[in-house]
DNA sequence: CCAAAATGATCC
DNA sequence: GATCATTTTGGG
């Protein structure tokens, strides 16, 4: 009966104690982390990688903490093993949860960011190297001439595989092994990593102006204070950027600290990296989407070991378990390719910030155009600011000039304005280089057919397929889905009616070649067809002086310096101006100052001409009278106006689905529990502004908030009763980039 | 009426 | 994300 007689029969220190559990966060989207036992004689330290059970199969985790205590015991499971790789450093966890919080994304899904090479928790490969043996009496008998060749490779110098050792002594492979057998060697089992070496930080570097130097002693100064600052470096192309916070990255590695350097991914130039090399003495770490495995997995060690200084990536670095992390960099910060729209919405511009104050290191934000928040930043005195005064070596910025299109109007069917043409012809005379650029991939934008009036769409996408004419295919640049062209339109079924709307690089570098034939021409684009190596080798030609006219894409205008190039001419303008994006006239902006800066870097003076069809708006105006001051100070205005960030908030939500239907009956529920309050303001649902993307239906709301409320808990309680249909997905995008 | 296919719930 | 139970659908 009863408790009485289980007492009596077990004694108490027989009674099962209370298992020992600890929280294990999984790298998948689950709701939070889930309670583990541990086994009797495994050491689970917080933040240990170990395998665990899930459902059949085993999965990897970190361990978040101690365990909830709220699952109960019957369903709890034993952790299977511990790997034997570094434990998760409790900043990087606690940046890891800060990042899941901002962006209501789960837990599970940021840390899945933070293990993106699992392989490199496994116990890395070990081989046998051979050491001199301690010398004996009789084994001196046995001493031949290869055999002392054998050890003399080995005084002074490392142990040794036994293929090298052989090597180097030049004697045959048999002779190490019996060497081994008899004990004259030493057999000494090490791990294989890859040696990362080490950037110098004494390594000398070039002589900076006055003005260069005290920029660069303040942000030393940052580095050795060894404390979380946040600092706006900001000056015009040419101004010498990138060498100050050099000099900051050298004082870092003096202080035995590692340093994080995002750059938009295709900035990442191998001549980023030659000036790297030039000041440090070898090239840094690099991390982006196209390492190998092995590579990602030695790089990754390398980083958690404290064995490599300078990592230079694109946003996924800023997720890597640095051992020593002493200073981060942002160079072009503005840049919208820093935030990433699929999976968890995040910008590594501003989280990394977040992971500079978590880890206690100062951060840098370069640009020459800075974007608004950052300006808000530093007038808020959330940041520093450091400013870089003209250019280095007394270069003036190109001469920009825009080209009213109303006025001097191309020829029908053509692109070029009079104005560029001559500019170009004279440029093409005086032997120097020309780069027209136009945002636009492909040869035309859309495709009509003559007799109907209609236009070729993607099937997936509300978009037009766009034609590629050298590949021979029509692409949506969107889903990525292509066709060959045909003759006939589908719809109306007439016969070689179809013509080319409007103008890519492609049809561009055709025009150019009809006025010069001449020239040597070449373009340059974000395609796929274009591989890294390719790109790097049309980089080279054109520093070479080998290219006449480089026709390109954005690409071109990232990260690249051209010294032969004086003439840049902006194709059209007001492509990013319209459809009523927030930060159109903001990124618009930038994105021709940047490109006009590329023109006329050494002692030529450069001009950028730039066609347009409003030349008074304050965009082109600011250009032209090069007042970046005044475009931010009025931009700034309008934004605060409207309450828009970065004196309001924004959140966007998108819901998508194949069936529209499905997708309208989602938003009608969140629409009916819609927060209302004083200073936020919810709009929608609206039809999103790519209406069909890969076949899903998508409807939009958007949250504007005041500065003073927090999005995140109004959104959790917001959505937390939503009920999903497998089919429909919702997107949360806290502070989204684009609109689209 | 059965079975494949779509959908939803759960994993600790 | 993967797996399994449950519901839906559609074909004979």
């Amino acid at each position: 009966m009863g408790a009485e007689s289980v007492e009596k029969s077990v004694p108490p220190t027989l009674l099962p104690a209370a298992k020992l559990t600890v929280k294990v966060l999984l790298p998948l989207p689950l709701g939070d982390a889930y309670d583990y036992s541990v086994p009797e004689g495994l050491q689970v330290a917080p933040g240990a990688f170990v395998v665990v059970p899930l459902g059949k199969r085993e999965t990897l985790g970190v361990v978040w903490g101690e365990g909830s205590g709220e699952v109960p015991e019957a369903k709890l499971r034993d952790i299977i093993d511990v790997l034997p790789a570094l434990p998760m450093a409790e900043a990087l966890r606690r940046f890891v949860d800060w990042v899941s919080a901002y962006t209501l994304a789960p837990p599970g899904a940021v840390l899945r960011m933070a293990m993106s090479s699992p392989s490199a928790l496994e116990a890395p490969k070990t081989e046998v190297v051979y050491r001199a043996a301690a010398p004996s009496d009789d084994t001196a008998l046995k001493l031949t001439a290869a055999r002392r060749r054998v050890l003399a490779a080995l005084v002074d110098g490392p142990a040794m595989p036994v293929a090298e050792l052989a090597h180097i002594a030049g004697v045959g492979a048999s002779v190490v092994k019996t060497m081994a057998s008899v004990g004259l060697l030493e057999p000494v089992e090490r791990t294989v990593r890859r040696s990362f070496p080490l950037p110098d930080g004494a390594h000398e570097g070039p002589v900076l102006s006055e003005a260069q130097k005290s920029v660069a002693d303040a942000m030393v100064a940052k580095v050795e204070a060894k404390v979380f600052s946040a600092t706006l470096l900001d000056g015009v192309p040419g101004a010498g950027k990138t060498e100050v916070y050099f000099e900051a990255i050298a004082a870092a590695l003096k202080a035995d600290r590692q340093v994080l350097v995002l750059l938009p991914e295709i900035a990442l130039t191998s001549q980023w990296l030659k000036r790297f090399e030039d000041r440090f003495g070898c090239a840094p770490a690099a991390w982006h989407s196209g390492l190998t495995s092995l590579e990602r997995r030695e790089t990754w060690r390398g980083i958690a070991e404290g064995r490599v200084g300078v990592v230079v990536g694109a946003r996924s670095a800023l997720f890597l378990p640095f051992a020593r992390l002493g200073l981060l960099v942002i160079d072009e910060e503005h840049d919208g390719s820093f935030k990433q729209d699929d999976g968890v919405a995040y910008n590594a511009r501003d989280m990394a910030v977040v992971r500079a104050r978590l880890v206690g290191a100062p951060i840098v934000l370069a640009s020459a155009t800075p974007s608004l928040e950052s300006v808000t930043n530093v007038t808020a005195g959330r940041y520093g600011a450091l400013h870089l005064p003209g250019r280095h070596g007394g270069q003036t910025l190109a001469k920009l000039q825009a080209v009213d299109l109303r006025r001097q109007a191309p020829p029908r069917g053509k692109w070029l304005s009079p104005p560029v043409a001559e500019a170009m012809k004279q440029t093409l005379a005086a032997g120097e280089q020309t780069l027209l650029f136009l945002n636009r991939r492909g040869y035309a934008p859309m495709t009509l057919c003559r007799a109907c009036g209609s236009g070729i769409e993607c099937p997936q996408c509300s978009a037009w397929l766009v034609e590629h004419r050298f590949r021979r295919v029509l692409v949506c640049h969107h889903c990525g889905y292509s066709e060959p062209p045909a003759q006939t339109c589908k719809k109306c079924g007439a016969v070689d009616q179809f013509v080319a709307c409007g103008p890519g690089v492609e049809r561009l570098a055709e025009e150019a070649l009809e006025l010069f034939p001449e020239a040597r021409l070449e373009l340059f684009t974000s395609d796929s067809l274009m591989s890294r190596t390719e790109a790097a080798a049309a980089v080279e030609r054109m520093i070479d002086g080998k290219i006449d006219i480089l026709i390109g894409t954005q690409m071109a205008a990232k990260g690249h310096h051209f010294p032969g190039l004086t003439l840049v001419a902006v194709v059209d303008a007001d492509l990013g101006l319209n459809g009523g994006d927030l930060r159109a006239a903001e990124r618009t902006f930038q994105m021709l100052y940047q490109v006009a800066g590329r023109a006329g870097r050494e002692d030529r003076p450069g001009r950028a001409l730039i066609q347009t069809l409003q030349p008074e708006h304050p965009v082109m105006q600011a250009l032209v009278s090069g007042d970046r001051d005044r475009f931010v100070a009025a931009e700034l205005a309008d934004r605060e106006l409207a309450g828009m960030p970065p004196y309001g908030r924004l959140a966007s939500l998108i819901i998508s689905g194949p069936d529209p239907a499905a997708v309208d009956n989602v938003c009608a529920a969140i629409a009916r529990r819609a927060p209302s309050r004083e200073g936020v303001t919810v709009l929608g649902p609206s039809v999103a502004p790519m209406a069909l993307l890969r076949g899903r239906h998508r409807r939009r709301f958007l949250l504007k908030t005041s500065r003073d409320i927090a999005v995140q808990p109004l959104l959790y309680d917001w959505l937390k009763q939503i009920g999903l249909p497998n089919s429909v997905r919702l997107q949360v995008d806290v502070d989204p980039y684009s609109f689209l």
